[in-house]
DNA sequence: GCCAACGTTGGC
DNA sequence: GCCAACGTTGGC
């Protein structure tokens, strides 16, 4: 069942993944409150969730073959729009900002070992970068993060 | 560095 | 529209 909140439908949350090596959290944080464009992605399931992102819903940022971790939370400050990095103008990027770190980053190994978390995309499509986070998966990460 | 998973491409 | 070949992602 769908509930409000002051109004506002309950935001959404999501996790979004980077190669450290490409862009990392640290570089996020250096972006600050104007953030900046989540581009290059290129599969349409992922943007499927980019699309249904609102501004001011959350994003677990996940960093992929290096620390293969949760690093930080993330917010959403600008829904989609045409990825200026997409010649054939099919894809579409958000804008994102850094909220905070976790003081405890979540591993994938944690990830995997808690059975509440199997279900989670992040351990059934490993390949998918951009994805939906049930808000059960959501408060048990920042937990697990200790948050 | 290997390879499984899986999305995409292109010949038919 | 099927499906084999190919390319990419990302965990291990």
């Amino acid at each position: 069942m769908a509930y409000l909140i002051l109004g506002q439908v309950a935001m959404n949350y999501w996790l979004v993944k980077s190669e450290p090596s490409v862009w990392s959290w640290d570089q996020q944080v250096a972006k600050g409150a104007k953030g900046e464009a989540w581009t290059g992605v290129r599969n349409y399931t992922a943007r499927q969730s980019l699309v249904a992102m609102k501004k001011g819903d959350k994003a677990f940022f996940y960093h992929s073959n290096e620390g293969k971790e949760i690093v930080g939370i993330a917010e959403i400050i600008k829904e989609a729009y045409p990825d200026p990095t997409d010649k054939t103008a099919k894809f579409v990027c958000v804008d994102i900002k850094a909220d905070k770190p976790l003081k405890m980053p979540v591993t994938m190994a944690a990830i995997k070992a808690e059975k509440k978390l199997a279900d989670m995309a992040l351990v059934k499509y490993s390949r998918l970068s951009v994805q939906p986070v049930t808000a059960e998966e959501w408060k048990l990460v920042c937990k697990m993060g200790g948050m």
